[in-house]
DNA sequence: GAGCAGGATCTGC
DNA sequence: GCAGATCCTGCTC
């Protein structure tokens, strides 16, 4: 049994870049059992199932991609893979719309349509719960981030080109954003995934899963599923009423961007980080990462660190952010910490 | 070479 | 006009 490292992006799963056959995967945690016992195969390119499930049992399915999330280093979930494992793209040939996803049960949650049933492992069904929260919470940070609104049928051409820019930086994918210009958010909702595949041959499926894992959050929230809110929590609940400037249409500050990274430690901690949060120094781990996500941010493809980071000196004469009295390379300080 | 500092100019809102 | 973005020179580590 060879393990996945925590960090993973399960897009190094996909078929299309493993050339995999078949699989048979494990969720395993420290201190807790392994989900799944006999493993967990993949059910097409976003979701992966229980091959022993029987409805009594388990949930039969749950999207991968929902998986990236538990493959941080905090949470301590890892995927297991058999040696010389495979992975089989079982495509689900009758993809129906969100209203009637099958990979959404009734309640919201990441499952079949066969889950109209009582699920008795309860352990397991908090693990769906824990990964539609942390998809949700995703999504929402990504809309903060992008300044998106969380619906894709919402979007603008605008919205829909950072959604692809961030979707290319998030999946590491060559860039197939032209292929995607002058499609409102209704356009791309409208199309099939046979249309994705002929505007990007090689990665249209891809950007096709990603969209439609979207729609089906967006479909979870109109919903409002307590169970999701619960996971979530208050402050970070999805509410179009949110005085959040990043949601509201409202152009965001670098510094307001800095601060929105330095508060997702979890996600960001590995490109920047606080040093001392009560003196508001931090520091940038990475600097072509923050100065890429920057660049998404506002749309702006040619970003780098050296823009940025004199974007930031800007900040100087504004009394804004510094450098910290013992200056370092990459630190900085908010001259106001909260 | 990468990062830092800051001037000058351009751009989008 | 504002807030960056872009380009630049010169400097430090």
């Amino acid at each position: 049994m060879g393990s996945l490292e925590p960090g993973l992006n399960t897009t190094a799963l996909h078929p299309s870049r493993t050339g995999f056959q078949e699989s048979s995967l494990t969720l395993e945690k420290q201190d807790h059992e392994p989900k799944g016992g006999a493993g967990w195969e993949l059910v097409d390119r976003t979701s992966i199932r229980d091959p022993t499930h029987t409805p009594e049992r388990s949930p039969p399915s749950v999207y991968l991609s929902c998986f990236d999330m538990l493959f941080t280093e905090d949470s301590g979930w890892t995927l297991k893979v058999p040696e010389g494992a495979h992975v089989t793209p079982m495509r689900l040939e009758q993809r129906k719309e969100p209203e009637q996803c099958p990979l959404i049960d009734s309640q919201g949650l990441c499952l079949s349509p066969e889950m109209d049933y009582q699920i008795e492992d309860r352990s397991l069904e908090q693990v769906q719960t824990m990964v539609v929260g942390e998809v949700l919470k995703d999504i929402e940070t990504a809309c903060k981030l992008l300044n998106i609104p969380p619906d894709p049928m919402d979007w603008t051409p605008g919205n829909v080109q950072k959604w692809v820019l961030w979707t290319e930086h998030l999946y590491r994918l060559p860039q197939v954003g032209k292929s995607f210009q002058e499609l409102s958010g209704k356009d791309l909702c409208a199309m099939m995934e046979e249309e994705f595949r002929h505007r990007s041959p090689l990665w249209g499926d891809v950007l096709y899963a990603h969209l439609d894992i979207w729609k089906s959050a967006a479909w979870m929230k109109e919903r409002s599923s307590p169970e999701v809110s619960k996971f979530i929590g208050s402050d970070e609940v999805w509410s179009a009423t949110e005085a959040d400037s990043s949601c509201s249409g409202q152009p965001i500050h670098l510094w307001q961007f800095l601060k929105e990274l330095l508060l997702k430690p979890h996600k960001y901690g590995r490109c920047i980080s606080w040093l001392n949060k009560e003196k508001g120094i931090f520091k940038i781990e990475d600097s072509a990462h923050v100065a890429r996500l920057w660049g998404i941010r506002k749309n702006r493809p040619a970003m780098n660190y050296d823009k940025l980071s004199r974007s930031i000196r800007q900040y100087y004469k504004k009394g804004i952010i510094r450098k910290p009295d013992v200056s370092q390379r990459l630190v900085y300080q908010f001259v106001h910490p909260v």
